[in-house]
Parts: structure tokens; sequence; C-alpha cells
RNA sequence: GUCCCCAUCGACUAGCGGUUAGGUCACGGGCCUUUCAAGCCCGUAGCACGGGUUCAAAUCCCGUUGGGGACACCA
């Protein structure tokens, strides 16, 4: 069923060109399924004298090979299309399809659940089932992930392994909600799913013959969906490294202001920018299209001294004074709230104002809006 | 080149002979609102093509086209 194979790398490889030139299959040509005595007593002697080392080929023997994919059903291969494959390499050691082979019956696996480039190794994997006289599994074949061109997920793609998806901020449980939808799906194509709901919905039969293509955006919305809900003390744990050394409580209410507007953790890191940085920069534009409209000066210096009076420093607090404020110089509230807004953020988005002033403690309030009317030296 | 798999909105998909072809992301519009989000409401958008089968086809069959995979002394 198997027999020695003499050819080398380099010989192959020369015939595996001539043959394309041709437009004739890549695969082995079957030179050494048959060779005489005589030759083999050449090619074994100048094994001896260590010139060559012979790999162990498979003999493909001549038939159809059919098996039931769980997925994709019925499945027919003739033999004819593959080629003896090697199973002991010249150095002694097993190729994949036969030590897999081996393995899974070792081990006594009864389902080969695996991606769908491994659907022409099958046949292959039966065949040597068969001749080891081994129990077959049941076989599924998975759809691919491809990169928006079509193409397979790679790193072209910014394509990353797992463990940087966790870095970037991704929940793991959002990671295994989308990955899952992505060639699965309920009837009522349910999206939010816990691992138990996954798992208890599973079904060969709803699983997608189609490859699919990778959807960061959705990947992204999904992502923030579970933020939204998870709980304070994991989110706080994942962020721990963005937050720092500042007071727990304090913490967490950044947190809570900001699970609904980021969609991944890391988007903490510059969206909370100015809360976690002594020293901001005012966005150009921000500069441009806020602070230096005519009148926006004297608002600001109007705000500052209605907020230096303010103890408590709370959001309530500084709402109800600067909502009086507009009142009383009969302006808009927004030509009021705008202005601080950059001055002590930098942007021109940010969460609720009153949050943010409150987060950021009057001292540091009061120093942001100073240099904003008066510049870095004052 | 040969073999194999696949085909519904831009993306993920529901559908398994009779539906106004449904949902989700994204996109557009609106409401809410101190900005941004979130939330809510509305909307644009799809059965690749050609033949059959049938009273009736997105659905079944066959081609075509298109996409993907595999053909290694890699796994």
């Amino acid at each position: 069923k198997a027999y020695y194979c003499f050819c080398t790398k380099e010989e192959l490889e020369a015939r595996r060109y001539e043959a394309s030139k041709l437009g004739i299959p890549p695969g082995y040509d079957g030179k050494c399924r048959s060779l005489t005595k005589e030759e083999r007593a050449i090619e074994e002697r100048a094994i001896l004298e260590k010139k060559r080392k012979p790999s162990i080929r498979f003999s493909v023997p001549d038939c159809k090979i059919a098996f039931s994919d769980l997925i994709r059903g019925e499945l027919e291969f003739d033999s004819k299309t593959i080629s003896d494959f090697i199973i002991i390499r010249s150095d002694g050691v097993p190729t994949y399809n036969f030590a897999c082979v081996i393995d899974d019956s070792l081990m006594e696996i009864t389902d080969v659940i695996r991606g769908e480039d491994h659907i022409s190794n099958t046949p292959k994997q039966i065949l040597l089932y068969q001749a080891l006289g081994f129990k077959i599994p049941q076989f599924a074949h998975l759809p691919l992930i491809f990169g928006p061109d079509k193409t397979p997920l790679s790193k072209r793609h910014g394509a990353m392994d797992v463990l940087s998806y966790r870095e970037r901020g991704f929940l793991p449980e959002a990671m295994i909600n989308y990955i899952s939808l992505l060639g699965f799906s309920t009837e009522d194509s349910k999206q939010i799913m816990s691992k138990d709901e996954l798992i208890s919905l599973f079904s060969f039969a709803r699983v997608q013959r189609g490859g699919a293509i990778f959807d960061l955006d959705k990947l992204l919305w999904m992502n923030a969906e579970y933020i939204k809900v998870e709980k304070k003390e994991t989110l706080l744990t994942l962020a721990k490294d963005i937050l720092g050394e500042k007071p727990k409580e304090w913490q967490e209410a950044i947190i809570e202001l900001y699970r609904e507007r980021i969609k991944t953790i890391s988007d903490l890191k510059k969206e909370a920018s100015f809360f976690l940085q002594e020293e901001i920069e005012v966005d150009k534009e921000a500069e441009e299209t806020i602070l230096k409209k005519p009148g926006v000066i004297d608002n600001l210096k109007a705000s500052l001294d209605t907020l230096k009076n303010i103890e408590p420093f709370t959001k309530e607090k500084t709402e109800e004074a600067l909502r009086e404020l507009a009142k009383s110089l009969n302006v808009k509230t927004k030509d009021i709230f705008h202005p601080i807004r950059v001055a002590v953020t930098g942007k021109t988005v940010s969460p609720p104002l009153f949050d943010v002033l409150s987060l950021l403690g009057k001292e540091l309030v009061l120093k942001r809006l100073n240099f904003a009317i008066f510049g870095r030296k004052a």
C-alpha cells in the first residue's frame, strides 16, 4: 500500500515545472511506484552510499471516495485526481495527512470539524483510514473568512491574531459572538447571543456554505453593544492601563460617562485624553470656529467668574449657575457652553459638559479657562 | 491546467414551491439634545445570467458567468 520513493526534491521540482508547461496537473508522476528490481537495487545502493534518502509514498488505489459532510452533504472524489502522496518524509518525519489520521484515530476523534481548505485533504485521509483499518470519523467543513477584497484574511487586511484584538479593546464575548455569526445564523437572525446561547442554538444544518467577509464595522458595533452592558468592574480592569492610578470612584465615573460612546476600550485613550493628561492641546479648527468668534472671550470671562465661586463644584451646581448666567446675559446657552467645552477639552465634542466639569475638578477647569482667555502666560 | 466547493441588499444573513423577499451592520433622513454618542422613527438598497420542471420558482434540475479552495518531503 506504500512504497519507497527515491526522487529528490530537486528532481520533483524540475518535473513539476515541465509538467506545468504542458498543462498537466502538478502532482507526483508515479515514477518510483513501479521500479524494476534492478532499478530499485541501484537506488538502494545509492542510499547505502548515503547519496540519497528515500521517502515513503502512499500508493493511491484506483477508486471513488465518497463521504458525507455534515455541512455539505454527499461528496465524491475520483482517486485519479489524487497522486501518490508522501506519508513519511526522507528525514523520517511523517507528513500532516498521515500524522493527522493516526493521531485522530488514537485519540478516538469522532467528528472532524475544520476549514473548507481541508476538503481536498479529506479523500486522502479517508484512503489512509481505510488502508490502516481505522474507523472513519464524521467530517464537517466550515466556510472560510475573507478580507474585504475576498482574499483570505491576512496581515494585509490588518488582520491580527486574536490576542491583539483583545489588546485593541475588544471583549472576548463580542469576538466570539461576531465570529460565530460569520457562517452561522438563527432562524430569526438574532444578533446578540451569549456563548451558552450560541452553543445551544448551534446546528450544522444552519451553517452557511459560502465564505464570509470579515466586517470590522459590525464587530465594532457589536463590541459597543457589549461594552454598554458589561459590568463596571470588568470594564475597569480592562481599562486600567489607560486610566492609570486615579481614585477608583473617579475611574468608575469616567467609565460610565464613556460606556455608551466608545466602541472599543482603547477608544478611551483618545476620547478621554483631556481627562488623563494635565496639559491639553486645543484643536486648531475648534479654536477657529468657536474661540475666535466675536464675544466669546467675554462670555468665557463671565463663565470663569461664575465658576470661580461655585462650591462644591458639582455637576448640578455648575449647570444651574451657567444656565443662569446665560439668562442674565441674554444669550443662548450654547454660546456659553460651547466655548467652555473647547477651552476645557480642546475639542468640539465631548461627553455632557457638566459631567466633564465636575470630573475634571475646579482647579483644572479654572486653569484651562484662564489659558483660553489669557494665553499660557497668565 | 485539473479537481472540488459556493452564489439573496455594499457586508453578515432569514427564506427550504405561493412572502409587499424579513432581520442586523453600514449608509441617508428625522426626533431627542449644550456638542458627540446612545435611544427612537423613517428610508435607499438584493434573489448573477440563460434555459428547463411546475398552475406557480429566490426556492427543484441543467448550463454559463463569477468568487473561493485544493493539487508540496507545509500544516
